[in-house]
RNA sequence: UCCUCCCUAGCUCAGUUGGUUAGAGCAUCUGACUGUUAAUCAGAGGGUCGCUGGUUCAAGUCCAGCGGGGGGAGCCA
């Protein structure tokens, strides 16, 4: 057996001082020829493994450099130095994989994230990437979780889709036929897609929702998580063109037990988080605390990390009207002096400048936005009953959190078949390749709702970070797939 | 896609109104030291100034095109 490995982390408790073990780890400095920090992913605190002088070669010694991998044995003691409680004393040391130091990207000194988004391979060895994706494995373990303890079942809905009708997005295409224009065309020039793998069109999906409304109508509860794939052609801090989504889908709800799903799970995540990766948190804390020294007073945040997710846990989010958020944003002085550059008038589809003041200056919280105009919303969103004309709502709630935008975005669905069918129509949606959804209306329907979460979005606001490039193994970007 | 800023050593950056041999800190290497904590001290090596073209006696510096990146906007999760 190769694997009689202590992870460090265990190790580090001190349970196991004066016993001999075995650690494997890699090299990330090697001080004054005696101390090895040495670092195996399982926490961001390094052991220290002490070579005394003399006692192995200068050959072995010259290969110990950053980035090398190693196994150590020897004796676990209460360190003779100050600094750590634990050290290990080195009896036999093995260099499993040498790294060049004058080739090894990772040097022992600050890198930017742009840089290390560049060497995305590599940046897992860092502590700042490495207690990220802790985070982020924690936070999808919990999402399954919170919903199998609630009695949902996981389904797991296509990745391959041939329904375009959500408009959720531009999609990508799938397809075997040639891309050198000899692919047959039909008479109007189009492509003849009888003749692909699928006999359709078909593309990767943008949204598992209408897969899950299937589900929710036998089970009762089910949510998807899963990758999800959006063409657009944005650039931003906080889209991909891969991201992973949660969409919960749960018949016999209604919109206020969609939001206090949607409420509880947040923080049910938050919790999680807290309670099983504090160290982690701690040190991303810090990183950002620093960060925000090198901003101008005006610009930096009101809390920090632990601080504002405490602050999320422990208060009601805020739930208003859609309704009420613009009568808000009028009587705000904020646009009383022209300071916002789009306008504001019922209808509209709030500019994100808009929900950022009512985000961060106006409630400083999570705010819920319920009932929107219908005409900014989409097509399987319940209209609400008793609206005045020209001003139909849906029962529609998008929460907005502090820093990021839009988090959840979900709704009570429509499941009144005539409404249903005179909305598709409306909005030029063909019934007939939709006449699988259109079923769950026409057998046994009743009240449902459910809400997408983005997973990347929900990571970058526990662990703070700014760019969501950097909370995904490897970012999938307009311009941009490396790895 | 639009707006804006940026691209100089492995990394982070400086580089004056265009003018000799393009600099610093960190990293790396060599040596010294040896209970260090991103060790310290001394020395050394390291550059097609993103690419292509143009203006000029002369371009890292000015102009154009292309490529890449950051931030913001739109679209959304």
């Amino acid at each position: 057996m190769f694997n009689n490995r202590t992870k460090i982390k265990q190790l580090l408790t001190g349970t196991q001082v004066g016993q001999e073990v075995i650690v494997m780890g890699w090299v990330r400095t090697f001080r004054n020829n005696q101390f090895i920090a040495v670092n195996d992913g399982s926490t961001n605190n390094n052991l220290q493994v002490v070579v005394e002088l003399g006692i192995f070669d200068d050959e072995t010694l010259k290969r110990l450099t950053t980035g090398a991998s190693l196994k150590v044995t020897g004796e676990l003691i209460a360190s003779l130095g100050k600094g750590q409680t634990v050290e290990l004393k080195a009896k036999t040391l093995e260099i499993l994989g040498d790294s060049d130091s004058e080739k090894y990207p990772l040097q022992p000194k600050k890198h930017s994230l742009e840089f290390l988004r560049e060497k995305a391979h590599l940046r897992f060895r860092t502590n700042t990437f490495a207690a990220v994706f802790r985070l982020r494995h924690s936070l999808a373990y919990a999402i399954h979780k919170f919903y199998n303890d609630k009695g949902f079942v996981y389904l797991h809905t296509p990745i391959i889709t041939a329904s375009d009708a959500e408009g959720a997005g531009e999609m990508f295409r799938v397809t075997t036929l040639p891309m050198d224009g000899t692919a047959q065309k039909n008479e109007d020039g189009t492509i003849n897609y009888t003749e692909d793998f699928f006999g359709k069109s078909t593309n990767l999906t943008v949204s598992g929702q209408l897969e899950g409304e299937l589900g929710a109508m036998a089970f009762s509860d089910v949510y998807t998580f899963g990758p999800t794939f959006r063409a657009e052609n944005s650039n931003t801090t906080r889209h991909l063109a891969e991201f992973w989504m949660i969409e919960p889908e749960v018949a016999f709800n209604d919109l206020e037990d969609n939001m206090d799903l949607a409420e509880a799970f947040i923080q049910y995540l938050i919790r999680y988080a807290m309670e099983h990766n504090m160290e982690d948190l701690e040190f991303l804390d810090a990183r950002l605390a620093e960060e925000e020294k090198q901003k101008p007073i005006n610009e930096r945040q009101e809390f920090g990390l632990i601080e504002k997710l405490k602050m999320v846990v422990d208060n009601k989010f805020e739930r208003i009207t859609y309704t009420e958020a613009i009568q808000i944003l009028l009587e705000s002085s904020h646009y009383k002096k022209k300071k916002f550059k789009y306008d504001v008038a019922w209808g509209i589809d709030m500019q994100s400048e808009h929900e950022r003041y009512l985000v961060e200056k106006h409630f400083k919280k999570p705010v819920i936005v319920t009932n929107y105009p219908a005409a900014i919303k989409a097509f399987y969103m319940r209209l609400n009953d008793g609206c005045e004309a020209g001003k139909e709502t849906v029962a529609a709630m998008d929460i907005l959190a502090p820093g990021i935008g839009e988090i959840v975005g979900g709704s009570q669905r429509e499941e009144r078949l005539e409404k249903l069918e005179a909305r598709m129509e409306a909005m030029h949606i063909p019934l007939e390749e939709m006449s699988w959804y259109l079923d769950t209306r026409r057998f046994g329907s009743v009240p449902h709702a459910g809400f997408g979460l983005g997973f990347e979005r929900m990571v970058q606001f526990v662990t703070g970070m700014g760019n969501i490039r950097d909370v995904i193994p490897f970012a999938r970007t307009p311009k941009n797939c490396e790895f």
